[in-house]
RNA sequence: GGUCCGGUAGUUCAGUUGGUUAGAAUGCCAGCCUGUCACGCUGGAGGUCGAGGGUUCGAGCCCCUUCCGGAUCGCCA
């Protein structure tokens, strides 16, 4: 028996009554009602239990805490006389005759209400975590982000994976992100990184032999904050499998993710394996975005042909994509709201025009659109009260995915919110025109096999096809508009490899330079090998249903990167330096 | 780094065209209250209106600079 308690402050129950028990807790509230009778609500990780305080002596002992100061309590259980139904120990109520205090409190002004901690100002409830995790609301998360990943290690482990770690202090990688550098002491002038991905480990562990591998993997990325993306620091799935292709790879996670969203989830699950797939060029052309939301019934149609000779000028450019919605009752003014919305986040701005009740065509652009009824009809609904947002121009694609979300979110009858819609989004092209170089680089990452292996790459080379044409075996998982993870079947041939490097006016030397380790470890036999990582924090705010990945993170960073509770980063002592190696230069004023 | 929005009591917020002593709720303190459970009632304390400068007889409000926060774009193989 613990030396502080018998019980916990969520399991008593009017059965228990006539026991005589100790709690421990956290003083959260205490209501005086007379002379001599005092309502005090001890909360622990379990719950919260009445103690009911007639005797002056304790009151006083009790008055003299600030809340939030810890006690311990003896007492006997008692019916209560006035029961409350909403509370699961609302039966009963604890009356002590002994008191500890355990710890004290000694604020009796709080940075913010525990219980209402999620309305405070956030910087508040970073710096004060501990005290914002207390509020049952904001702990829940945490607690169902550590089944769930106690689910997901179970899920994996049954299907055969091994859980192995691999290191934390690794070597810079020169693609992808920003890297977070370590000094290293008996290196001087040489750093560490943190890894971005265990990638080239896991694909190493298949090259040694490890047939199926998994980590819950931290993955560490100096690159700027989103509300879906913490900034520094975040945890991946991570697995691998050998001698298996896409198809092994979805067959694992279609079985693995939905029992877990089903039983942790806010929502129901809506697909069953196989999830649907779609193309990415695909998914671009229907839904304006690689990251559909299943849930949206709205779909973008090309309708460029139609406004060619347009004489509003904005209107006349090479892609124009409409989206109709259907008894659509939005009034003009939110209409405009909505797609100055979709402006902010898109930075391009969108168009409309509704048809009436009589099925006539008002509103926005209506003007430039008159007379236009019979060919947009071949398009677009134009059945009464539908409304039809418009984007035209470079960004006219991601303008109108950005649309289909707003508008779909918003308006009645077109969005399903309480479900899990996945799909896998595949075949990604293997290179794009760069923006800044203008010329071939690769999409994604340089580890994916192109469909075909290297036959696509040789005819590019001689000039038979556009290497814009060559597909990746790529895959995303999307759920809910959410880019829940990444993965493809690796390039495990050093031929394919180097011309696929070939193509980006790179060669042999800079693959070995690159990913030496790979390079060489596949020269030695690799198995052909395909996985994927899906976000562990991503998928807990979607089974979470919430907005911030912050809250599904026990002690996250702010947008700036900082942990302003610990005060990371922090200057550290011209010692610890002058170890590394690192000159102390003064920051000029 | 760009754009947009915000910063007023411990906390969450209101504050009209620029005009008397800057308000509410909650928390805190004191008193009252013998069945509360968001306890109630009475009273009280609590403010560098983020900071600096400017316009004005007068600035929480207008202008400039700057700091901080949020959203978003860039970025995230």
């Amino acid at each position: 028996m613990s030396q502080y308690r018998t019980h916990n402050c969520g399991e008593l129950r009017l059965s228990d009554a006539g026991k005589r028990v100790t709690l421990a807790g956290w003083m959260e509230n205490v209501r005086e009602v007379g002379q001599n009778l005092a309502f005090v609500v001890l909360r622990d990780f379990y719950g919260t239990t009445q103690l009911v305080v007639e005797d002056e002596e304790t009151l006083k002992t009790l008055l003299a805490q600030n809340k939030e100061t810890t006690i311990s309590v003896e007492g006997v259980v008692r019916e209560r006389s006035n029961k409350n139904p909403k509370l699961p120990t609302g039966e009963i109520e604890v009356v002590p005759d002994k008191v500890l205090i355990l710890g004290r409190c000694r604020y009796n002004s709080l940075p913010f209400e525990i219980n209402h901690s999620r309305e405070a100002d956030e910087i508040q409830r970073l710096k004060y975590r501990y005290l914002d995790l207390r509020n049952p609301l904001v702990k829940q998360n945490i607690i169902m982000r550590s089944n769930v990943v106690s689910a997901l290690r179970q899920a994996m482990t049954e299907q055969g994976f091994m859980e192995i770690t691999t290191p934390i202090l690794t070597a810079s990688s020169p693609e992808g992100a920003r890297d977070y550098l370590v000094p290293a002491r008996k290196h001087p002038g040489k750093f560490y990184a943190l890894p971005q991905a265990p990638q080239q480990f896991k694909q190493l562990l298949m090259a040694s032999g490890f047939d199926k591998y998994f980590q819950i993997a931290p993955c560490f990325r100096d690159e700027d904050a989103r509300g879906d993306r913490s900034p520094g620091e975040f945890y991946q799935l991570d697995m691998e499998m050998a001698f298996a292709g896409k198809e092994d790879v979805f067959a694992v996670l279609e079985q693995v993710l939905p029992p877990i969203f089903a039983k942790y989830g806010k929502y129901s699950v809506a697909s069953s394996a196989p999830f649907k797939r779609i193309k990415y060029l695909d998914a671009l052309a229907t839904y304006g975005s690689d990251k559909p939301d299943l849930r949206i019934d709205l779909t973008a149609k090309d309708v460029s042909v139609l406004f060619e000779d347009c004489e509003m000028e904005q209107l006349r450019a090479k892609t124009v994509k409409a989206v109709d919605i259907s008894n659509c009752t939005l009034t003009r003014k939110q209409i405009e709201k909505l797609l100055s919305d979709c402006e902010v986040i898109s930075g391009v701005k969108g168009y409309w025009f509704k048809t009436d009740a009589e099925g006539k065509i008002a509103g926005g652009i209506a003007k430039f659109v008159a007379g236009k009824e019979e060919a947009l009809s071949k398009y677009v609904s134009l059945a009464p009260n539908t409304l039809v947002v418009v984007s035209a121009g470079e960004y006219a694609v991601k303008m109108a995915g950005v649309m289909i979300k707003v508008f779909g979110a918003a308006c009645e009858g077109h969005m399903d919110k309480e479900r899990y819609e996945f799909c896998w989004i595949v075949d990604f092209p293997m290179y794009e025109i760069g923006e800044e170089s203008g010329e071939l680089e690769f999409c994604h990452n340089p580890f994916s096999m192109p469909i075909g292996g290297i036959e696509p790459l040789l005819k590019a080379e001689r000039g038979e096809i556009d290497p814009l044409t060559i597909i990746a075996d790529q895959y995303d998982l999307v759920c809910n508009g959410v880019e829940l993870s990444s993965g493809a079947v690796r390039n495990h041939d050093p031929e394919i490899m180097i011309k696929a490097f070939e193509l980006v006016r790179l060669g042999e030397e800079d693959v070995k330079s690159k990913f030496p380790a790979m390079y060489n470890a596949f020269c030695y036999g690799a198995p052909p090998h395909a996985g994927i990582a899906p976000g562990v924090d991503r998928m807990v705010m979607l089974l979470a249903g919430e907005e911030s990945i912050r809250e599904v993170i026990a002690f996250p960073m702010n947008k700036n990167a900082q942990d302003v509770m610990m005060g990371a980063p922090s200057e550290v002592l011209p010692k610890q330096l002058e170890e590394l190696n690192i000159a102390v230069t003064k920051k000029a004023d």
